[in-house]
DNA sequence: ATGAAAGCGCTAACAA
DNA sequence: TTGTTAGCGCTTTCAT
């Protein structure tokens, strides 16, 4: 497979690989006689002939993919989501090249997950949740680049961010009016600046809501409901002991794995313990109770990063754009008992 | 950028182009002088050399990619973490390249999906929940192929399906013994040959336990809440003019549809409709009524890909397995009131 | 309208 | 130990 090449289509057409190249790409406009064309088209589908992309980009200098530089794995929703807004609004002529920004490997001269997407020559290059030392590194990229959920990226590129201190400042609140006073925080993915912000953020809106934020954060490394009822059960005494009456979590998946401890452990949700979370997922209205949560428009981030891309490409110039988010209270918030 | 090419850096070093193929590609073994590799990986750092992967394709006539074909778009949880089971299992040196398998293009020779996915020279392919047409493009591809979520495959790809037999029965047995006598199905993915299989299975299941499958499935493109919710409400009427008591989805998102319609329509889960999915997503333990669903094992699914896959490739041998899911019984399956 | 030929950047024999 | 060279498969001037 991919063992038929441009040359063995020429011989059995019986012409030059030249003409065949301009029909395979369409270009035989007026250049070529109906009768070779046929001929072409013929040998075409007799050899199975599939064109081969590395001698096209190779010869071309370009190529017509994405390279998608995520922060480890997709975990869910999120990612996914991001993921299909933009192949949903790219066209299927685009390859989507997916590499993980996950520490190096042991290649010789040390290999950065940003230097791995580039070499494949993308188009264009998606950075979602980058950490710093990625932000660093895309000052020296070329490559029409679009960041998405970053506080900030450097000036030449494009950057989709968040706009989140109005709605947690809603959070901080409401959490005021409900009399909180001190508040623990669940976060995730430690490399990512975006996330760190975002744990900035809250400690600061509750601060000036009068709400403490703790130090002592949970942790996490993945969203699964299991591993996040187990670090909760664990963290639980000493957040307890610390007077913690509600818990905001950096992602909504989290969350549920605290309803789900809490249930476990008998923990009254909301009269012990209030919860919140970040993403406001489809299942928040029908969680028991239902998860208060700030909304983030992950597809739509996605479809934005597409159509920045585009135009970044066509303009040469990077676009920004900022996305409202909104906080959704529900009934996992309540009154401090 | 990328705009520095071996030849920039042999300049620089003062050598020739293979000293730094051999440098950079760690083979520089006894092969070069101290004071060469030095000099050699001043050059590269300062010139900030990265290499040309088409390039490297084209002369090794191999990649270190692998093509994933998924049915137009990740769709949230179930592809996702099969992505990110195979990502996790595959060392960091792979790429993996998306394309999605939706209709092709408007190209000159029509380009089937399967077809740019071996444009990138793949070093091996893997298609999640394929359709017929690509299952049988399959049987003509010569690259190590690893097929997940399928009914079949062709003998030589690999195969990673799911094991649903015991699971829908169990799931039928429950449905007879809670009375119900009709139940309808909500549908996905059309051209999905496991998702056309998921079904038939389910009404031989039915059928066998003496409950009735109707005619009018909800058939959905895609997962969200909010488009799920109102088809729900539309045809509700009709399956309740049925006698339908229950209903199955086909992706425990689409269940959450229905709770969602339920509740603002009035409907009474699981009183008045029982409902089951597939999938067993995190959330479905905490739904106000928890969520009865066959689970499947996504995640691992991704990981045991990645394996075979490696196998495969290195032994040339297609490998597979079938894997075990598990009918969970929860609240919202109730008597036929 | 069609073909010849020169690269695109890299690797791997083969010489030196 | 190092350099020379011949491709890998394709696109694209430039001749014809």
């Amino acid at each position: 497979m991919a063992r038929v090449t441009l040359a063995d289509v020429a011989r059995r057409a019986g012409c030059s690989g030249a003409a065949v190249s301009l029909w395979v790409n369409g270009k035989s406009d007026g250049r070529l006689t109906d009768e070779s064309a046929a001929r072409i088209e013929a040998a075409v589908r007799e050899l199975g002939y599939v064109p081969n992309r590395a001698a096209q980009q190779l010869a071309l200098g370009t190529s017509q993919s994405v390279a998608f530089l995520f922060p480890g794995a997709l975990y869910g929703d999120f990612f996914a989501s991001i993921v299909d807004g933009v192949t949903g609004h790219l066209g299927p002529e685009w390859e989507m090249s997916f590499v993980d920004a996950k520490p190096p490997t042991n290649a010789h001269p040390t290999t950065s997950p940003l230097e791995r997407a580039l070499r494949g020559n993308p188009a264009a290059l998606v950075a979602a949740a980058p950490s710093a030392a990625i932000l660093d590194e895309l000052r020296q990229v070329q490559v029409p680049t679009v960041v998405i959920d970053a506080p900030s990226a450097p000036p030449h590129v494009s950057l989709i961010s968040l706009d989140l201190e109005s709605s947690v400042s809603d959070l901080a609140a409401h959490l005021q009016q409900l009399g909180h006073h001190r508040v623990a925080y669940v976060s995730f993915l430690a490399e990512s600046l975006s996330l760190a912000s975002r744990r900035k953020l809250v400690r600061k809106q509750l601060a000036a809501h009068d709400v403490e934020l703790i130090d002592e954060d949970l942790l996490l490394g993945a969203l699964e409901l299991q591993a996040t009822k187990q670090a909760f059960l664990e963290i639980w005494p000493t957040w307890e002991a610390a007077g913690v009456t509600a818990v905001i979590c950096a992602d909504d998946r989290h969350a549920y794995g605290i309803l789900a401890a809490a249930r476990s452990a008998g923990i009254d949700i909301p009269r012990q313990l209030s919860v919140a979370g970040f993403n406001d997922l489809d299942p928040n209205t029908l969680l028991d109770p239902p998860l208060s949560a700030i909304w983030l428009p992950a597809f739509s981030m996605g479809e934005l990063a597409a159509d920045a891309l585009a135009e970044h490409i066509r303009t040469g110039q990077p676009v920004r754009h900022r996305m409202a988010t909104r906080y959704v209270p529900r009934a996992s918030m309540t009154q401090r008992r």
